[in-house]
DNA sequence: CTGGGCCAAAGTGTTGACACATTGCGGGCT
DNA sequence: AGCCCGCAATGTGTCAACACTTTGGCCCAG
């Protein structure tokens, strides 16, 4: 039953599947600087394998629309301007706002007072504790919650693939945006109150206000305006 | 200067681009079937090619979600029953509604004022001749018009790439759903008042309600409920 | 000194052969 | 007779070599 034995790193199935998320990997925590030119031979030397996986992983992350391409052009990874980041929020506020809605017409009230009863202890944990690491956490998992509960696997995979992915990749470059403390939880907590009330255009409003708060803050943070990768 | 003296079918670039298109027209006309399986090594022959941009066709399908495929198992072209269908409308007025919405903040008065002298015009022509086939394609029009002024690249990609690609099939299959004659035209005079009043949120209603009503039709009409491809 | 074109270098596109995973069928055991 | 195991057959995954395109630099003419 023992499918692999093997203690390498992440070696399920395809070389191509590793090769990708470890691109993925590379590409969040910066360690592929946006801009960075992709070679498809200096890769495949890197992980020691043929230039076909790699090409086909690459090709992947164009699909993702996180490398940009033509013909025969190198591939780079894409520059996350804070324009860029503004139009993905606006996304994400259509998509998710629209999971909302559905959400509170489809989810069961079990499922929402599930999702009640971990904000609260999310909250009696958080008044205790003082680690500001958790709060993030449990954000991103009252998010998707609601996303996976709104009965559309369309908006599900989007919002869950690329979309957070790419967020949290800026997230992460822009240094972690000051926490509006414990705003976002109310704003939770109002949203979860709609659902509740199957009020769904009132929990779609509450979504995308919150998420557009988010982005605000995000972007005038810093509002420098540079593309995060001229440096 | 004459690049290429051949009278092949589009051969533009590279191979794996053709092959995309040519396997993207197939799915459209219905050559491929739905559920139809796609044979890498088939396909190759059929093409003249080696398996190398089949495969990187295949994939790019794949990014599309116009075919289904796991790791070693073949894939196949993707089912459009009507829950999927139904859900593609459900994130299409999520993008075109918010599309919509920034078009209202967006859109030059110049811009906004042709849309509408095309429409006019469109209502005049179609008033005298009785060219059915005409009334589509302007709709479509006014559709993508719109999207793309909203100035969010993004969506404009999401809509007018894979999803118009998706639902124009589903409509081909399903045998082009009975037109609702002058009322859509009439529903794009209140969207377009709405934009040219700035007025945003009553834009994006108009537009979600207006998509909503096309979805209920076409799911409606031949709610029979089978999968399309199942004969 | 400047501009244009030739040429090598770098990198992507394509190929055919080989290796591995999955599946369906046939034979042997219970 | 029914079930399980193993084995070919089918098809995908990977490889290394070759062909084509682009790019950057060098040389030469003006």
């Amino acid at each position: 039953m023992d499918r692999t034995a093997t203690a390498a790193p992440a070696n399920d199935g395809p070389l191509a599947e590793t090769i990708f998320r470890s691109l993925l990997k590379q590409i969040y925590d910066g360690r592929l600087a946006a801009g960075a030119l992709l070679n498809e031979a200096a890769l495949a030397e890197e992980y020691q394998v043929s230039r076909g996986p790699v090409r086909e992983a690459i090709r992947r992350l164009q699909g993702f629309q996180l490398v940009t391409r033509e013909p025969y052009l190198r591939a780079r990874v894409v520059q996350l301007t804070p324009e860029f980041v503004r139009q993905l929020y606006e996304v994400r506020m259509a998509l998710e706002g629209m999971a909302c809605n559905l959400a509170a017409q489809r989810m069961s009230d079990a499922e929402l007072r599930k999702i009640g009863d971990e904000l609260e202890e999310y909250r009696t944990r958080a008044a205790s504790s003082k680690s500001g690491a958790r709060v993030k956490e449990k954000v991103f998992d009252f998010h998707e919650r609601i996303v996976r509960g709104c009965g559309n696997e369309r908006i599900v995979d989007m919002l869950c693939g690329d979309m957070y992915h790419m967020l949290r990749i800026y997230r992460k470059r822009s240094g972690a945006a000051p926490e509006r403390k414990g705003q976002p939880s109310q704003e939770h907590w109002q949203i979860l109150r709609a659902l509740q009330a199957r009020d769904g255009m009132l929990a779609e409003s509450l979504m995308r206000a919150h998420i557009g708060k988010a982005s605000e803050l995000l972007l005038n943070t810093h509002a420098g305006g540079d593309t995060l990768a001229s440096h």
